[in-house]
DNA sequence: AATATTGGAGAGCAGTACTATCCAGTTGTC
DNA sequence: GACAACTGGATAGTACTGCTCTCCAATATT
């Protein structure tokens, strides 16, 4: 297979397969001449990937670089591919360090075992921060229900992790973590809609509640 | 209070203010000459509001103007605010049409009541075509655990929004939708690393469990 | 032999979130 | 009332990202 028919059956430009070959999110293809390189089905796959990555996933060429690092490092244990890939997820990158205490205090109460370094606790603490700056107050009852929530997830996901290949474990953790994201997200703003449904459309005006909510 | 003092108290240089003033982000000050307004106390809330949905909230100017416009809006109903900020968020965007029917079979095998034109539909069919590509197969029980995880957060959060005044139930509704998502997802990445410690550290090497994973 | 395609490299482009410069009007200070 | 400092407002420029275009000689294909 050559480069335009990866490209053709990737659903991607030429230009866009050489621009992740020059970055190094696809491995070269098997050179048979000067200017000539064969590609197979494993590069179809991985470019789909890619494209999952770089799009749902919403990773950066450079973050996506990495987890695909891992991904294909055999020598890393399960534990060291998954918590390199979760540091290399977005977050909010703020340059100023938030403050870990709130998070801390969190986490002692639920008695989570985590690596103080982790990029995610980092990013919880920003991100409860940016609540208390905008005037939403986290109680702890909420706080409880969202970790419960995070913890039957989690836990699920672990399950998944299949024990037997530790290639494929470590490349169904990594993707399962980032690939998954957009599912909750997604799912969390569809219960929404039905719980406000449920709760809200009495007060509202009825029947926009299984029509289009705005024209 | 005048332009520099604003910006000194959100923490961001004068000309960013001055740039989210004419992008609409913020509410221009009341004019006291041609050349000088006063700004209050609720200018300060809302540039703080106004970084949060640009930063952790991960926003576009865009669409935080249009958020904003809901939340501003007396007339929305609680209803027609999260459905229209729940719009706005960023998600996938893709110029093809997903194939909606796997999303469908899971909501309607849950019994969850939505629009069928709201974006999160779309969405999570991106989502889960996006994991099909990667060669992540999603099983019914995972979805199902998913969904249970997302329905009570989605509960918690019905229930945090009051019901006395409607546009503090706009401004909790949309803040939290928006702000709680990168709180989710820090609790997910936490749980799975405590979940996956329980799990796997007795396979690896068992002294990474509570150090620095990757040095 | 003529035409098309390839790998490879560099430059160019569009979008985003600022950031810097300029300007005349206004303010505070001496 | 001179004069520097600051203001709102507008315009242009910047840094970064993810492509996309153009060019090239070497190789395939017809």
């Amino acid at each position: 297979m050559r480069i335009s028919q990866l490209a053709e059956r990737g659903g991607v430009p030429v230009a866009t397969v050489k621009y992740y070959l020059r970055e190094g999110l696809l491995p070269p293809g098997r050179a048979t001449s000067a200017t000539q390189a064969e590609y197979g089905d494993a590069h179809v796959e991985r470019l789909a990937l890619v494209r999952a990555l770089l799009g749902p996933g919403g990773l950066t060429i450079a973050r996506a670089r990495t987890v695909l690092a891992v991904v294909d490092d055999d020598s890393l244990t399960v534990l060291d591919a998954l918590a390199t890939a979760s540091a290399e997820l977005p977050g909010p990158e703020a340059d100023v360090e938030p403050d870990l205490a709130p998070a801390l205090a969190h986490l002692e109460r639920w008695g989570w075992l985590v690596d103080p370094a982790t990029p995610a606790l980092r990013h919880l603490a920003a991100a409860l921060a940016a609540l208390e700056a905008a005037g939403f107050e986290v109680t702890d009852a909420h706080a409880d229900a969202y970790a419960e929530a995070a913890r039957r997830m989690a836990s699920v996901d672990v399950e998944t992790v299949p024990d037997d290949s530790r290639g494929d474990a470590v490349r169904v953790a990594v993707v399962g973590t980032i690939l998954l994201e957009p599912v909750i997200i997604a799912l969390r703003r569809l219960a929404q809609q039905d719980a406000s449904v449920r709760r809200f459309a009495a007060s509202d005006a009825g029947e926009q509640a299984t029509s289009r909510p705005q024209g």
